[in-house]
DNA sequence: GTTTTTTACCTCGGAGTCGATATATCTTGT
DNA sequence: ACAAGATATATCGACTCCGAGGTAAAAAAC
């Protein structure tokens, strides 16, 4: 996804994609040679990007790699309906929003937001006693425990402001799209 | 690590496990049967856990896991000295975290706070233009980008907080039992 | 002029994980 | 009596990803 997302905003060779791939690290581990290469020649064989050898304006030959429409109809595609991990994982869910921008209907846009909004909704029980029952923050001897509660709630609270807002934002540019 | 981590709060079957291992989902994906029972018979076979057969209090019969001193050895060091991923990738951070207390040296707590605290120092750029220069946050053009940036910030801001606050303690504790 | 570094691409083996599938036990509902 | 469902453990094939290693070209350092 981040590969046909990078693509999508202009062309790239596999080197320049390693690193801007590696720039979301804090949200994403950076991407190993032998995850990208594979990966670059799998989207081609499946049609999704072309490869074109230029000389490299630096050193080596480099293989600009461009989005075809295949490409850009499968970013959509996984933008619009994601895999459950891309909602309930902070990492794949950060690497989705920084994408989203690409599916250009607000409104599944909105939808997709939506999703997370209500994963963010359940309420997180982490740890249980002995007997199963629900230990809650206050009675946790840990203060790791007790900090990583905290922290939970507290980022799980920020996201949710943001996300409300955003949702709103969205479905108020939908309604007048479809009112004009 | 979870599972050893577990363990070491009191002994459990596997099926136990799984459903706490799962319920720090919202920082974890839960964990799959074809990844938790050979993992247990992995750590079976390097001595960190012993099991025995007991009858099923509900249903089948369990096999009761408990840690062996070899387990919480291999558990205090994977928390001692942890791979970079558990300090840069935030679901594995958040797992090593829960089960930090385990680790009883305040000095030693605070070391691998120190890591993490020193990762979030770190500004993160996350995206770039054709010509490879940083977009700063009010440059961006998708408000998916610029939310994630601002999410970004707030959390880490809280993170680092706490982390400082905890850091201070700890170290103040570790001065207090050098002193004594 | 030769080595080192940076850029750039690629492959292979191994480790880890998942999902499907299988098995067995006990309780509950019909 | 029988089926269904929760409990509980285990294996296997497929897939993904990483890390180590290799190739090559240009620039920079020595």
């Amino acid at each position: 996804m981040a590969i046909l997302g990078f693509l999508r905003d202009f062309p790239l060779h596999g080197y320049d994609l390693k690193n801007r791939v590696a720039s979301l690290a804090g949200h994403v581990r950076p991407i190993a040679d032998g995850t990208l290469y594979p990966t670059i020649k799998k989207l081609e064989d499946a049609q999704c990007l072309t490869r074109r050898t230029a000389p490299g304006s630096v050193a080596a030959p480099r293989h600009m790699l461009e989005i075809t429409q295949t490409g850009t109809d499968q970013l959509r595609r996984w933008l619009r309906d994601p895999e459950p991990g891309f909602i309930t994982d902070d990492n794949k869910w950060y690497v989705l929003l920084a994408f989203l921008h690409h599916l250009e209907n607000p409104r599944e846009q909105a939808l997709v937001l939506t999703r997370r909004r209500e994963f963010l909704d359940r309420p997180a029980q982490l740890f249980f006693d002995e007997q199963g029952a629900p230990i809650p923050p206050e009675r946790l001897e840990s203060p790791f425990r007790k900090g990583l509660m905290q922290i939970h709630r507290s980022t799980n609270l920020t996201e949710i402001d943001w996300l409300d807002r955003q949702i709103g934002e969205l479905n108020a540019r939908a309604g007048f799209t479809a009112a004009r």
